[in-house]
This record gives structure tokens, sequence and C-alpha cells, in this order.
DNA sequence: CGAAAATTGATTACAGTGTAAGCTTACATT
DNA sequence: AATGTAAGCTTACACTGTAATCAATTTTCG
């Protein structure tokens, strides 16, 4: 007989920090932030909660991690290209991957994140702008409208309570709590909802290229005021 | 001698819904949303936890009245006037109240806000813009963008790490953790704020002009593909 | 005025949280 | 075979929100 017999049922994977913080980003994707304990996170890894700690500090050492896995699906910049529409690229992915994962942005704006992933893409953006002819300033400048933008956007898409195919019905529900004499202007525009004047989709792209436009204009002709 | 002697040690003010979120928001600016809890707002107001249950349905509605008490300090745009300067001024506003209770943000980003002060502010905003000229899709557009911003800006800042004063001290500290080699446009931007060549401010109006440029010119030409 | 009713606050209790401290087991190296 | 080290487990503690119940005070009404 074997002299090892093998008292474990099974072998099981070795626990690893990529291990953890990957099942953390999948079982974060099925219930949510607010929910993921260490706990949860350590049955669905069929592991004891206290067994996470040997591998990561702690459960912010977790949020910090998964913040910047999802960073890494971030698409960076080529730094020689048409700075505009990388920008744009740039931007419309980083919303997508948050969008992906609906915990992810409530994450990336409470926390400082410095994290590879995340100054890889800092870095690549701040790059391309400065080889389009930006100073310092002007890119840091862009850099941060951008990204405050694609972060509040995204941030107000998430937590809008209904999805898009339900606009018209759920203004037609709720109009009686906007009477039109309190609020003549909020129920006006749920009316044209309603009627089917607007679909009441907000598209990332439209204050995008605004402020795109806006920097552009800068760069050509520097500040307005001068 | 009085039939009803003072038990009491003192009569102490009786609690109500006003009282109660009046504290929350008193406590949450001095130790934060995180540390605020029922015991801790209890405590405050001398009272039992399980006392606020009388008041108030349960924590979550507590959040949703403190983020109302918020919303009544931004400043709603007066229907007649000039668009952009109200809407500059609105905007501004609503950051400054945002910053006086820096955990408010993330309340207003994170859950469906339908308090009376925040619909007052909604319905003047659109009602400017529509006083403007602006239809009620553009209206609906220009308020996305524009909060998309202000609230993407404020968390960004509130969110930073560091003080405005500290920002060349603290990236001369952590200048070796961004080597050139691997980051080198993070790198040569630290290197701008450390040579003073940059303060690293970010302001609001930076961005807002871009976009309230923007809506200007989209109000006066009409979308620029037309 | 006095009794019934309603409102307000206090108590107790429970399930869930992050994580500190210590223990057991398995494997690698000498 | 003996020892050292690392991985995972167990227990425990201080917190959290809040359901259920009880006591006391205030208000209302006959």
């Amino acid at each position: 007989m074997a002299k090892k017999a093998i008292p474990l049922p099974a072998p099981r994977a070795a626990l690893s920090k990529e291990r953890v913080l990957g099942a953390a980003v999948v079982l974060a994707d099925r219930i949510g932030i607010a929910s993921l304990s260490m706990r949860k996170l350590g049955e669905a890894l069929d592991v004891e909660a206290m067994s996470l700690y040997r591998h990561v500090a702690n459960k912010d050492a977790i949020l910090d991690g998964i913040v910047d896995i999802v960073a890494a699906e971030f698409e960076a910049p080529r730094l020689r290209g048409i700075w505009k529409t990388a920008m744009r690229r740039r931007s419309i992915s980083a919303h997508l991957a948050l969008m992906r994962h609906p915990w992810a942005t409530m994450l990336v704006v409470s926390r400082a994140n410095v994290g590879p992933a995340m100054l890889r893409y800092v870095d690549a953006t701040i790059g391309c702008l400065r080889e389009a002819g930006f100073s310092y300033v002007m890119a840091d400048h862009a850099w941060n409208a951008l990204d405050s933008y694609v972060y509040g956007f995204t941030l107000q898409k998430l937590n809008f309570p209904f999805a898009p195919d339900e606009y018209a019905t759920m203004a037609k529900a709720f109009l009686p709590m906007i009477p039109a004499d309190r609020f003549p202007y909020l129920n006006g525009m749920s009316q044209q909802v309603i009627d089917g004047h607007h679909d009441g989709l907000h598209e990332l792209g439209f204050g995008l290229d605004l402020i795109l436009e806006g920097l552009d204009r800068l760069r050509r002709e520097g500040p307005p005021t001068s």
C-alpha cells in the first residue's frame, strides 16, 4: 500500500492572491460589493474566511486588487495616433468595462488607485496628450475633465433605477408623484418621455464630444482669454 | 410638594425626524458616513439606538434624508436669467456644498434621490434651460453632462489623498514609486509639480467651461453634424 | 377630573461583519 | 527521522442593523 494515503478528500487547487482576487471579482459581479464578505468569498473558494488572510492583508487590499483588475480592462491609448479618437476610445472603453462590473466605479472614485494597471492607463493617457502637443498642465486638466465626466456619467447610469426599456412605462407610473404645479419642468420632461418624444437615454458621447471639442479648440488656439 | 416630582434628571428635547436627520448630518460631517452607526447617532442625541426607529424607517431612510438636506444647500438657478452664468453658479454651488459635506457625494451618486430639495433643484435646472431655448431633449442631455462632470470632479477631488498645499512635497516623496522607465509621462508630470511648473490643482471651472461653451454652440448652431 | 388610548423611548436578542490570536496539519530540507 | 515553515482552520471579540417586546409618559375624550 502507498505509504502516504490520501486523507484529504480532494487535493483542491492551492490558494493564491490571484485566485482570491479573481474569485472576488466574479463574486462581486454576481452579488454586488455590498454583499461581498470575507466569509462568502471563502465559501466561494471552498475555504474558511480566515485562510484568505494568508494571501491578502485585509479586505481593503482585496478592494484595491479587484479595482486594478477592472482597470486592466481599460484600453490604454496608443501614444502616437489621433489624440481625439484615442481619448474617445479610451473613455468609452473605460465606461464599458465599468458597466461590466457595476460595483467597480464606486471603488474607483472612493479610493486612491495606484495599482499597476491603473498607473499604466494614466501614464498612457498623459503620454498620448503630451505627444499630441498638450502641455503637462493642459494634459492634466484634460485628463481630469475627461475622467470626471466618464466616472460621473457611469455612476449616474448605474444608479438610475430603471432599465432603458422601462423609461416610458416608469415615467407614466411616477408622473403622479411629480405634480405639474410643483415641478412643472420635470413634469414636462416626463411627459415628453411618455409621449415618445424623448427616449430618455443618456449617451456618454454627448458630453464626451463637448469636452473633446473644447480641448481641441484650446490646443489650437490657446486659452480663450488670451 | 408638587404631586409630580421630577424623576427625570433632565426634560431633554423630544426627538423628531428633523432632529434625527440634523444630528446625522453633523455627525457624518465629523466622523464620516462609514463610521456613522445607529448606536453612535443615538448617543449623539442622548438616546438609545432603537429609539431612532420611531422617527425613521431604517438607516436607508436616514441616508436619503441627509442627502436631501445637502441638496437643499444647492443653489437652484433662477428661471429667467443668463442661462450660462446660471448653470455655472448652480454647478459651483453644488460642488461647494458637496465639499462642505465630504460624505454626501457618494450618497448622491449611489442612490436614487427623489427628496423634495433634489426635485426642486432638478426642476429649476431643466426650467432654466428650457426658458433659454433648449429643447427638452437638449436640456436633459445638458443637465446630465453637467452633473456627471460636477459629481465626478467632486469625487476625484475628495478622494485625492493629499491636500493641495502638500502636492509638491508629496510628489517628491512618491517619485521613486513612479520610475521613469515604466511610467515616463506620469514621472514627467510629477517632476513638473516638484519643479513648481504646475501646481497640480484641479479646477472645477476648466471642464465646466468646456461643457458650457459646447452647449452654447449647440444651442446657437444646432448639432454639429447638421 | 379621571380613565383609556396613543405615542415615545428602552431592553433584549439575533444574525451578520472584519479580523486578532492561536492551533493543526502538510510538506521541504537537512 | 527531525526540524522548520507555510497554509489553512478554529475560536473569539467588538461591532453592525434591526425585529420583537415592554415600560413610561403624554394626549385625548367622556
